[in-house]
RNA sequence: GGUCCCAUCGUCUAGUGGUUAGGACACCGGCCUUUCACGUCGGUAACAGGGGUUCAAGUCCCCUUGGGAUCACCA
């Protein structure tokens, strides 16, 4: 058995959207579990459409996601030669002819048919024409494509699908310009780059039994198919920006993690028994595209962000800190040498984070100097009492030793036993009294990582400004 | 309109002729608790409709309905 050969194939009109970035994680799963190749190839035929700064947020997305490709990344506008010279041979094979009819006509003529409720397809005026030499006319190469008989393959998500050539027509594979169009180069490059697996969006189902029969008069091996389906908005319609963001790097910068990101694609489609939670090296073993479903799926936001949350909560504190650094500095804070360290801060916060931003926002306080404290947290938990407990609590804490969790718990127990008090009483100032807020990580923790000296000038700064 | 595809909780899905139709997100309760969360336990909630085939249908067939894709000198 020979290896198999994948390839995603994005057109550089635009970045790397969720839909897309779908396709290429199912091609490449399914290349490394068969340890086949997975091939990057831009499709940028249309030289007026395609940027490249598209090129480079696509290769950004999906170095993000993790999927590395083994060749290319190859551009189609560098094979014009060979595809012309495809062109010809198939013209003088008599499987394609010039076709000398005018966009203007055809439109014309397509407009007619669609309004006498007709198939608008082309009428075959230049089909047998003698094709002598040019005649100065500007010309379209279009394909002769069988007119009986039917088409179909077996695709690997959807089944047979199978289509009557009566209803295809003679696609154009050349345009005036010379330049060769989207369905025939995609052919070329296929069978060229000896792509065993095509897997791509279900929008190109119709497109399928065109490319079979290009393959055909090539004279080429058709690949295997699988159309994987679409992925919508919640009003069940295609997923566009009106749903929220749609390029995979937007999530990176709302504070979501590739392995979210990914595991979250995966499953939209693709299940394995009662399993949700799967890395990329869980994917490579168990992906199959038998098992990708072959209806549409909503794209749900609160999953994701509940795949997101999974992840900050287990994922490795130092790992998170590096991740947190840009975030940390959209908010001013630049430098965080002066305060905690940044691990310790996030394994405070990892619970309670969302996505990154939340993180980000969690972790502020630390290395503020200046709080601004809550209002009403400040009213319910501040009284003339307040002060000689903070003041209390602070000498305990100096007489513990190595300030561990035990040992600051063991300092509240004792400060409450002395004074008679509950750790309601004193624990909700403490906690506003460091981190500015009702919502914070746990008191202990949040003493441990600011450490004693730190503890100190927060509590006295408390007290200062709010007794 | 033609062609093609699709159809299980609100959403993602398991299910491959015999199940109390399972899991997850979301939602609602209980517990845990120094806040917020996490966690944990429990709950609400689905086979689009109609015909067949069969002892038996969410599972197979047909029709209806409803969605979607596509019909370019875009990809």
């Amino acid at each position: 058995m020979s290896q198999v050969r994948l390839r995603f194939a994005p057109s550089p009109t635009g970045y790397l959207h969720v839909g897309g970035a779908r396709t290429a994680l199912f091609n490449w799963l399914l290349a490394r579990k068969q340890q086949g190749k997975f091939i990057l190839r831009i499709e940028d035929t249309d030289v007026a459409r395609s940027t490249q700064e598209s090129v480079d947020a696509i290769l950004e997305g999906m170095t993000w996601l993790g999927l590395d490709w083994d060749e290319g990344p190859f551009y189609q506008s560098d094979n014009f030669p060979l595809y012309k010279e495809h062109v010809e041979k198939l013209i003088s094979a008599g499987k394609a002819y010039k076709c000398y009819c005018s966009a203007e006509e055809l439109e014309a003529k397509r407009e007619k048919a669609l309004k006498e409720g007709g198939k608008p397809k082309y009428d075959g005026t230049c089909r047998n024409l003698p094709q002598g030499a040019d005649d100065g006319r500007p010309y379209v190469v279009r394909f002769k494509a069988p007119q009986e008989g039917t088409t179909y393959w077996n695709d690997l998500i959807k089944g047979k699908i199978s289509f009557e050539n009566a209803e295809l027509d003679d696609l154009i594979i050349q345009r005036t310009d010379g330049t060769p169009t989207y369905n025939f180069v995609v052919v070329i490059d296929d069978a060229t780059m000896g792509v065993t697996t095509v897997i791509r969006g279900d929008d190109h189902v119709n497109n399928t039994p065109r490319q079979i029969l290009l393959y055909e008069a090539l004279e080429a091996t058709v690949p295997q198919f699988a159309h994987v389906p679409m992925i919508l908005g919640a009003d069940k319609a295609r997923l566009s920006k009106r749903h929220g963001a749609t390029s995979v790097m937007a999530y990176r910068d709302m504070g979501f993690l590739p392995e979210a990101m990914v595991n979250y694609l995966v499953r939209l489609g693709w299940s394995y028994g009662d399993e949700e939670i799967f890395s990329l090296e869980d994917l490579i073993q168990k992906f199959s595209i038998e098992n990708v479903g072959r209806s549409a799926g909503v794209f749900n936001p609160d999953k994701l962000l509940w795949l997101n949350a999974h992840y900050i909560k287990n994922g490795d504190p130092v790992r998170l800190a590096g991740l947190l650094v840009p975030f940390l500095k959209e908010r001013g804070v630049t430098d965080t040498a002066g305060g905690p360290e940044l691990p310790a801060v996030v394994k405070t916060l990892q619970e309670r984070a969302k996505t990154m931003l939340e993180l980000a926002d969690g972790a502020l306080f630390y290395y503020q100097q200046e709080l601004s404290y809550d209002e009403k947290g400040v009213a319910k938990f501040f009284n003339p009492e307040t002060p000689a407990l903070l003041r209390g609590l602070f000498e305990k804490l100096g007489a513990v030793g190595e300030l561990t969790t035990v040992a600051i718990e063991g300092a509240f127990k004792e400060l409450c036993e002395e004074k008679g008090i509950k750790l309601g009483q004193v624990g909700p100032a403490v906690r506003l009294a460091l981190s500015g807020s009702t919502a914070s990580p746990g008191i202990y923790e949040m003493i441990e990582v600011l450490g004693l000296e730190e503890t100190g000038k927060r509590l006295e700064r408390a007290i200062a400004k709010l007794c």
